[in-house]
RNA sequence: UUAGAGUAAGCGGGCGAUCGCCUCGAAUUUACUUCGGGGAGGAAAGUCCGGACUUCGCAUUUUGUUUAUUUAUAAACAAAUAUGAUAGUGGGUAACGCCCACCGGCCAUCUUUUACGGGAUGAGCAAGGGAAAGUGCCACAGAGACCAUACUAAUUCUGGAAAUUUAUUGACAGAAUCAAAAGUGAAAAGUGGCUGGAUGUCCUUCGGGGCUACCGGCUUCGGCCUUCGGUGACGAAGAUGCCGUGGUAAACCCUAUCAGAAGCAAGAGCAAACUAACUCGUCCGCCUCGGCGGAUUAGUUAGACAAAGUAGCUCGCUCGAGCCCGUUAGCAAUGGUGGGCCUAGAUAAAUGAUCGCUAGAACAGAAUCCGGCUUACGGCUGCGCUAAUAAC
RNA sequence: GCCGCGGUGGCGGAACUGGUAGACGCGCUGGACUUAAAAUCCAGUUGUAGCGAUACAGUGCGGGUUCGAUUCCCGCCCGCGGCA
């Protein structure tokens, strides 16, 4: 799981990242990327009761995102916020189908090293 | 032994590998390093009730009492009023619409009676105050849905205006007949049954028997009455003197009891506190007496500033109507008492992710905290019940 | 965290104080007009079974009150909206 440090935890941080960061889309998922000023990399998800009315399965996503990028945090640059908004259709993806999809999404907007 | 329906007393996966998160404590090289402890539920859910806690208010008008003074205001208390909720009785509780026990009702089984009915059992059901305070409604059908037998016609009788031929016609009014209360309807005005006389009628083996207008007698049920038992709901017995009142209050309503409002984004503190606009209160001045101008406090909105202008940080925040074991009062719910224990506290929100083995594993994720109710739930255990089978 | 509103044929939308559920519009089906179509006019249309008469079910779901419930009461499910 990821770090306090790693997390958005702003109104304000969301709003930017939606007003001015790069976007990627699938209709699996909405990925946002933009500066942040900071040596870090910092992650916020969105998941919408529209997705999935169960508290619980809204939180087992979470937490398999927060492990996928977890992962990946040694190979990316620091300095961005990365916002993930999820769509329904991800409920028939698996943990390994979602893995590589987020990763290629990642390479899409070349935040990699 | 198997199966089923029920109840809800207990449980709600385990082991291993790799990589992580929140929090508390300790250590050091003060590094978001190391070591150690703790880390979702029986429903955390729905938000349907009830409390604790916090802030605001003492609400509305009227009446009464007390206190204070500036003698017409303020404060406190009580009653009435409005709105909402609850509804057999007693108890439990911080409180409840919850829980326990009991009472009455319904249902099932057994039993008893000529019959209505009575008695027993149930780990069966159940929102169960008042319809002889009042009002409303009861479709269709029906004379009539609560002033019971309407209205019209016909016939008869009685009274009788008026007309004339003075004993006839008879407007009009009243009563009866028609008219059986069958039938209609969810419901029909006297509550169910037994029985005597009597009238009519039918059957008859001529002994008698069936049905019945009408007039009684006894009894059941319910109400008024008396006595006894029970804290009480109510029950039992007596007395036969009087009475028999349709349904609906999950229609208005009446009676009794209870209730101020908003909610942890409640609320408290900390840092920073510049400008503009608006709103409310207070003070000063002017006056056309209702506004204008100025100052100040509080709040809201927008902008500026390394950051924040607020969903910032800290507190509230988890020791509590707490859990476990024993003992004691009580039919029980529950209370008293002795000992032991500390058992999540996050905040874009931790309590896990992936893989392997096991057995295929439900419903489902805390957000101030508790007590209930309701709903969801694969499997295992406990308990009594029902059915089948086997043995004795 | 707190609080409202709604759910009726394929669709929108009626049914007033409980009394024959589905008015009205759109759509659909069949017919007329036309060489053919559109437009227009006529008829039908809740579902299932049936040649038909008719029977059964039916207002989100499950109970209850009542002679009788779309309507009243209780508990759930789903959808929409608001406040801080």
């Amino acid at each position: 799981m990821l770090n306090k440090s790693n997390r958005i935890n702003k109104d304000k941080d969301f709003d930017r990242a939606f007003k001015t960061g790069q976007s990627f889309y699938t209709k699996d998922f909405g990925l946002k990327a933009v500066d942040n000023g900071v040596d870090k990399i910092r992650l916020g998800i969105l998941i919408s009761t529209k997705v999935s009315k169960k508290a619980v399965v809204r939180n087992k996503l979470k937490r398999q995102i927060k492990e996928i990028v977890q992962t990946e945090l040694p190979a990316l640059k620091p300095g961005k916020d990365l916002v993930l908004i999820i769509f329904s259709q991800i409920l028939d993806k698996n943990f390994g189908e979602i893995k590589s999809l987020i990763i290629s999404a990642l390479k899409k907007l070349k935040l990699y090293i």
